[in-house]
DNA sequence: GCAAAAGTGTTCTCGGTACACCCATGC
DNA sequence: GCATGGGTGTACCGAGAACACTTTTGC
């Protein structure tokens, strides 16, 4: 029989694009690694797979190992599997994206791969460990498609929110601005939100109507094969 | 330093779901293996990644090799990395896919993996190897999303084809019938489909025009970040 | 009373849908 | 001349887009 061995010298990783949002501005999650390769160098919270650990399992365990993160959805993007990527060897790499809601975490570096956690803007993000960036890029994208195919991005906001938060959320991720009544009537229409009948505090202006996600309606309408699509105009 | 020895000890492989369109049916690729483990059983054309090669340039290289097919466009799908779907030890596999047109290409197997190649039903298909059936089923998913937001499909037929043949394409991918007139009002309204002034000829009816796909100016629009919404009605 | 953001309706246009009959060919 | 699939037009409806003014609060 042919000999497979040399084919079993490489490993795999995972790494987390994690997104929120806050002051209206995408955030990414990054930690500062203390380990070599990139000692020293922000980075996306990835680690090696156990060989006996399925992917998704690692990517959640290495979440919470890393940045102290867990309970969030992960969603396997991309493979990126370039020769060199990693200098110790071949080293593929797969990449699962989130979106969580900021103030619920407080993440935190539980292990000796990290020794920072925290957030950056996207457009703050520079000069990362291995292909990060561009594994940021492919995942901002699929962010983006995400957004127009389905009422996504509650998962980014605290759990009561204005529709204006709302907005800003979207035309953060769609970047483009959007008809503010266009947007209301659209949005209220899947009737997938909650009134709350609770109103902003202290605000210096008229206070806005707090909401909610449906999550139990969201759900069901999933199942069915929803629709929904979100462009707006204002080329 | 830290040792990462214990991690370079698994494998990857690249599987090619080749989806091809023949007598009103949708086919996918498949080699009957002549190697362990599975010898003797129909599977995906899939095989190692050599310990230099890219993963795209791997995808590329193996169907060739394994199905006699090049000059096709893959694109990444999904990664499977369950722990024990390889019985000879840690492997997780990039799922790659492509529409072909199936008179383009003769396969045949240039290797001594694959002891013969032919195209299956994508209803006639049963028994594979590994978790190849999950892989196509989404595959199959993901083709059923591009067919709706692009005008695609056009390489799964001949060069020159006929409206009724491309309707009957979209149907065996959207798995639901579409109106005729509606749906050459709809496809025509691109401007993407040249009348070759030619005829179907032999024919025992009104012979049909032959159109052919404008790709120069398909990328054109594609550039321009071109949308494109097929869903059809008759629920 | 003024600044600042919340909230609200209507008109127009365009694309999606439903639907039925005549046409060209081979035999 | 008949069987077979090719080819064509119209009316209706709903969703998206554009667009401006009043309301409520804090200071």
């Amino acid at each position: 029989m042919k000999n497979f061995d040399s084919y079993f010298k490489s490993a795999f990783t995972v790494d987390n694009v994690i997104f929120g949002f806050d002051e209206g501005d995408l955030k990414i999650l990054l930690i500062k690694r203390k380990e070599n390769p990139y000692a020293g160098y922000w980075a996306l919270p990835g680690y090696f797979v156990q060989p006996d650990e399925d992917l998704d399992t690692a990517a959640i365990r290495v979440l919470k190992q890393l940045a102290g993160i867990e309970n969030v959805y992960l969603e396997q993007v991309k493979t990126f599997g370039t020769v060199d990527r990693h200098p110790f060897g071949r080293v593929i790499t797969v990449a699962y994206f989130s979106l969580v809601k900021i103030a619920d975490f407080s993440p935190f570096p539980d292990n000796d791969v990290a020794e920072e956690v925290r957030w950056f803007s996207l457009s703050n993000i520079d000069n990362l460990a291995f292909d990060h960036e561009k594994m940021i890029k492919e995942c901002f994208m699929r962010l983006k498609k995400q957004v127009s195919a389905q009422p996504f991005g509650f998962e980014l906001l605290p759990q009561k929110f204005t529709l204006t938060e709302l907005q800003h959320l979207y035309e953060a991720i769609l970047e483009k601005p959007l008809d503010k009544r266009n947007f209301r009537k659209k949005i209220l229409s899947t009737n997938l939100l909650i009134d709350t009948t609770e109103t902003q505090e202290g605000v210096a202006h008229r206070p806005a109507k707090l909401y909610q996600f449906d999550i139990v309606k969201y759900n069901k309408l999933l199942r069915d094969g929803f629709r929904f699509e979100f462009q707006g105009a204002k080329k």
